[in-house]
DNA sequence: GCATCCTAAATGGACCTACCATTGTACAAT
DNA sequence: ATTGTACAATGGTAGGTCCATTTAGGATGC
């Protein structure tokens, strides 16, 4: 692996390649601002002197990078992006799942991910921050309680507890780690909120995390992670064996 | 940030995505195994009842995702790949680079992988990596010392000892990350290993951490870390405050 | 004068046809 | 057996047509 030319073994496809590399260039060099507009695509059609398709294809590429939003009708077109991070994750996401990452390897990395973070955001997440995970635990632990939250929602608000702990670490790699393993593995997410004792106890122990989050105090919050990690690898590990099926095999990425 | 959905904000342009999704996901569930085949485009077409174009967009997202691989002529079509890292760590470096990520974001990162792979690299390596490990530091050190190797090359070795550091830890997840940081990365690794001083001094402390590694003294490695990051710290600083150039701004991601 | 409706233009989305370039295979010629 | 050639399959490109959506501006009605 010299990597000579270093990067992406793309096989440029030709003409559509070009033109998308040419305006993701563009674009990454400040050359167009996030908000622009890129020419239409009968303009760039006839400016590189070439078919729409082609022009097309290379739209595609780019929105599907998220470098560009495309929207219908007059004064439509392509608007360059602020890239967001979960595009960024979405494709080590992919990677992971089509990879068949164990689970338990999975659990280990997101361990310890969840203890570099720890500290991060303790000394660095603003009060109101910390408040705000208190009080998100409270409202996912309600959910719980009351019984009316479908599983999507228990879910939902699950991740959005771990992007708001990751984003205080006030790091943005922290946060693409903590996107795309959550994105890639949301299928084993749900598996184990279908078990109300995980469940019952995951809320519980979300809502104590907080608290000594709240209390600035690294030394009880790492305990109460590592508590639940220690229930979550149980927990899998009884999945896997009850079910045999595996729990990667149900579609979440292609929603 | 509710999502209901779920998922990547990817706005459905419709038939394409559709096709691209469903293709995806069969590629991901196993449905199509690595080396297979997909039908033609012509074939997709009338299967699809669909135009040619549409499923051209669809196959240029998925050969740009890295999921299929395109070859023309007979025999020729798109063969399902496995992913690679290198595809994953191309829109992660496009999110750094969009997002002028501060060197120091990435550094910190870094430095705490590194800390979580020496222990479990040192308790779970077997002795044979050790040296081996032991033994690359002694070649860069004497590429570094004789001369004669260019900066890739020494460049390379340091990106080796990294990999088969992360190897050691028997989580493959590691691995990933660390190659997906380190080519986010190698523009600046680079920009270090021009300057003389650092690059005496990397590879001292390359030994040096290796030796203890092999000695199983993760407290001793962890400070060796810890004092590498403390230099390529300052080097950075300086570097940046010198030439007030943006590492990550030379191409990297767009050639 | 204001609100409403209609129309026109711009633009992306989709479909189709045609042709070219590349590549592998089968078959003929040597 | 080797070589060369023709052919077929397939992706790559070009250009056209039509549709759906969206905005802006003008016409209409109150």
């Amino acid at each position: 692996m010299t990597q000579d030319s270093l990067f992406v073994p793309v096989q440029t496809g030709r003409a559509g390649e070009d033109i998308a590399l040419q305006i993701q260039a563009a674009i990454l060099e400040g050359r167009i601002e996030p908000g622009e507009k890129l020419p239409s695509e009968r303009d760039l059609q006839t400016f590189y002197k070439t078919g729409r398709g082609v022009i097309r294809e290379a739209f595609q590429v780019l929105k599907h990078k998220g470098l560009i939003e495309i929207r219908k009708g007059a004064k439509g077109g392509a608007y360059v992006k602020h890239l967001e991070v979960v595009f960024a994750s979405e494709s080590f996401a992919l990677f992971l799942r089509q990879n068949r990452t164990d689970p338990m390897h999975l659990i280990e990395f997101r361990e310890s991910i969840d203890h570099m973070i720890t500290d991060l955001a303790i000394a660095r997440g603003s009060s109101e921050e910390k408040r705000n995970l208190s009080e998100k635990a409270d409202q996912l632990a309600a959910a719980v309680n009351d019984g009316t939250a479908g599983l999507k929602k228990l879910v939902e608000l699950d991740r959005e507890l771990n992007i708001l702990f990751s984003k205080m670490a006030r790091n943005p790699i922290f946060e693409w780690i903590m996107q795309a393993v959550q994105i890639g593995f949301s299928s084993m997410d749900n598996a184990l909120y279908e078990d109300a004792e995980y469940r019952a106890y995951a809320v519980e122990n979300w809502q104590e995390t907080a608290m000594w989050i709240l209390a600035a105090d690294p030394v009880r919050t790492k305990s109460c992670i590592g508590y639940h990690y220690r229930i979550l690898r149980q927990k899998v590990k009884e999945i896997r064996s009850a079910s045999g099926t595996n729990i990667f095999a149900d579609g979440s990425a292609d929603g």
